[in-house]
Parts: structure tokens; sequence; C-alpha cells
DNA sequence: CTCGTAATGATAATCATTATCATAAATTAA
DNA sequence: TTAATTTATGATAATGATTATCATTACGAG
């Protein structure tokens, strides 16, 4: 499926800068970045996008779901092309991100929500340093 | 054992400001706060800080364990009095923090860090939307 | 008490993100 | 296809949380 039909099937239009940012996100394996780093990768491409537009981009992603946002503590919003439920390393020194396989971390119980409201996702960070 | 010794102990200078702000997050219960409520705080009990050094505060608290600071992806930073390990239901609609009881979300198992480094800490989110 | 060092705070600077709004592009209707 | 309508883009300004600056003040070792 070409970017164009999967912008179709999430209710976006199709742009030529929608298009151009699908194509570098959703193409390959998935990966972290934020706005700076993609727009490295468009300039790189020999492309160019305002900083606004790809806010604009990576938030209507969002919202409808092809790419997700992480949480995390950093001073820039990191974004993740792997909407799929999984977990993270953060190592402290540089802000790295790594995926952690699913299998490989489960949780044993979740606490019922509090009345009235439902879990929407959750999100584990095991942070990293430098073993001494 | 007063904030004067408290600061001492973990190697703060007890100054005036530190102490007021010790007074203030670390006698009650636990709580969640950013610098802009604990300025109000401080006004509201009369008195005054800058809010550069509600920061710097709020730092060297950090650093030195006396509260921690909380991963979320809102536009200011979430402080914890509650050092213990522990988790916390996230209400995306206002922001609010909820601590959860650590007996009520046990992980079964944890991944093994990357070479070289070593799991430092972690921290599960569970983000809450209102259900339907 | 005095001196050296660290902390404070008013203010400016930074920087990621969002808002503005005129222009351009995409879609729909005709 | 063209016209009309709606939505997206992007240059730039605004926002807002946090940090840097640095002169002044406070702390504490001796």
């Amino acid at each position: 499926m070409n970017s164009i039909q999967r912008l179709r099937g999430y209710g976006l239009r199709p742009t030529r800068q929608r298009i151009l940012i699908a194509d570098i996100l959703l193409s390959g394996p998935n990966r972290h970045f934020n706005a700076e780093t993609l727009q490295n990768d468009i300039e790189n491409s020999g492309g160019h996008m305002a900083l606004a537009t790809i806010y604009n981009c990576l938030n209507n992603f969002k919202t409808v779901g092809l790419i997700k946002q992480i949480e995390t503590q950093g001073e820039t919003a990191v974004f993740d092309t792997n909407v799929k439920p999984h977990h993270h390393f953060l190592n402290e020194e540089n802000g790295e991100l790594i995926d952690i396989d699913p299998a490989e971390l489960k949780l044993k119980k979740l606490p019922e929500a509090p009345d009235g409201y439902e879990i929407k996702g959750f999100e584990v960070i095991l942070r990293l340093q430098k073993s001494t």
C-alpha cells in the first residue's frame, strides 16, 4: 500500500508534504524521531518543509494513529512509528530510546482505573545508566 | 526531624528558601506539583520567592533525591515528593496524576539492560480516558 | 567575626512548540 | 474541465517553560 492510499485510509488528505513525510517515516523499519531530526531527513532527501508544517503533520498523524508520541521528560517531543504497544529503554546520557521486545516485559497485574475512567494505554520506561 | 537537619543530611545548605520549600513540600502527605503551583503555595503562606530560585531548589532536591521528577509529555515538569518506587495514572484531560498503590501493579519480568548499562529505575504511566 | 564560597533573584536569553493568516493546493460541485 | 469551497502550507510572530547571567546577599568554616 502506498502512502497516498494509506493517508486516505486514515482520513487525511494526501498532500505533497504528508506524502513525503509518510514515505520517509513509514516505509522503512520503525524509528524514533522528533521534528528536527525529521526536518534533517527531509533536507537530506533533497526536500524542504517548514517546521510548522512538520509539527502540523506529526500532530495529524498522531491524532489518527499513524504514529504515537512517547512519554519522556526530555526537552523535545519524541515520536515513534511503532504504534503497537511496546516499551522503551531510555538512555539518560543522550536521550536515546531503545525498543523493548514486548515478550521481554510483562505486567503481572493491572490496577483498576478510578470510577468513570478506563485505561487507554500504558507505557513503561526503564531508565538506563552506565554500569559501574 | 526538621527541615534543617533533613537538608544537611542530604548535603544541602539549609538556606531560608530551601527550608521554606522543604517545610511546604515534605511536612504533609505526598504531593505532585510543579514550579508554578509551588510558587502559589509560597505566596499563599505569606512568602515570596523568585521562579529561578524555585527551579534551582527543585533541581537541587531532585539531584540529592529529596523529590523526583515524573515522566510526562505535558508542557510542564511535574515533581513528586514520593521518592519510593511507584507508578501513576495520568488523566489526559487535565494532566492530573494519581498514585498507584505499588501492590496493585507488578511486573512479571524485567528485560535485560543492553551491554554496559544497568537499569537505574523505571516508571509505568497508565493513561486514563473517561469511560463511555 | 571575617572571609571565601555558594545561593538568591531580577531579568534576559533560549528554544521547542503553537498561533496567525495570507497564499496555495486539494476536493467537490456544476 | 472549471469554478467554488474547503483545507493545508509556511514564513513569521507569539508563547511559555526553563535556564543562564551576574551583581548582591547569605551561609559557615576557621
